[in-house]
DNA sequence: ATAAAGTTTCAATAATTTTTGAAAGTTTAA
DNA sequence: TTAAACTTTCAAAAATTATTGAAACTTTAT
């Protein structure tokens, strides 16, 4: 395979992956661009290989800066933006896992331990029921969270060194 | 908080939660109210307790139990077909974890393996960056496939025994 | 101060995904 | 065989999400 035609491919493989876990489409293409991208890239460089509005653009740029995948750069002289993509993929799934963590699984563990409080008949099969599967989930979302802590704390070779070794 | 609320707040949470990680919101929500339910519900009950559509109703318990999330149950002398959610979460998240890496990991390795045998010019700074893009994700997803594997395999205390453990 | 270069915003539009509901299909019992 | 009970299908409608593009805004150089 050729190049052009790879990248091609990345691209829209790199933004199906993303679409499928609730990341949207531009946002996962733009970063495939910039991710094998050996230069930083102008916002119309962006509009123009992916055929895409600058209004578009320019909010996709901006999540994947709040989401710490990617920076701006100023090249001395010009007045022009241009963005570039962290390269080390340990950053990127760290970066990704902890905004993850943030946005989607801390408020949920926050309603499941509102929920573990809740009252009722000891007797009554839906009261038992309730109260055994919220706190099965939170013991699990608890481990969860507990390992995501860690993979954010670490290297990439000790944590897969240490992971991987368990289960040889 | 009382168990009525509680348990509308649960599913609430439940189908958001889906919702954000690429699973409808009404599957997500099904499951939550079989999830928390004792007894098997017919087609009928979740209907009328989620405020959806028979074809919705349908169409969402046949995707659950595609997914080996919940299962039909016939009771003796009655017609009607009744659904009932496994209620280990260690099973939930093994089956989903399952199905998310078949439907949409594996499909992805693939193509990343297809993208590293791309040819170009070894000097080239766009080939060479590339290159180093798809072997460093490829490596990454084979870490993750693999403990994916593992978790497959494993009992929940010892898995989570020795992910823990090893964290401490 | 002003105009050129560049960036941001957001209401309108388009695309996608989900839901409905009624018709078609199936199974069971008499 | 018939009809009641129940399930499935799927085209149309609704809801949601993403994208456009033009106007407003900001920055810089002169």
């Amino acid at each position: 395979m050729e190049l052009a035609a790879a990248k091609l491919k990345f691209i829209e493989a790199w933004g199906k992956l993303g679409s499928e876990w609730g990341i949207n489409r531009t946002m996962a293409q733009v970063h495939a661009l910039l991710l094998i991208s050996p230069e930083a890239l102008t916002t119309e460089e962006i509009m123009e290989q992916l055929s895409i509005s600058r209004g578009n653009a320019n909010m996709t740029l901006r999540d994947l800066i709040g989401w710490g995948l990617i920076e701006k750069q100023h090249k001395a002289g010009e007045r022009k933006e241009y963005f570039f993509a962290d390269k080390d993929v340990w950053n990127i799934a760290r970066q990704v896992a902890k905004e993850r963590k943030k946005r989607e699984l801390e408020p949920v563990l926050k309603i499941l331990n509102e929920l573990s409080t809740v009252n009722g008949d000891e007797k009554d099969p839906e009261f038992i029921t309730f109260k055994k599967s919220i706190k099965d989930i939170n013991k699990l979302a608890g481990n969860v969270d507990k390992t995501l802590e860690t993979m954010l704390k670490a290297e990439e070779s000790w944590f897969w060194g240490s992971v991987l070794k368990v289960f040889k």
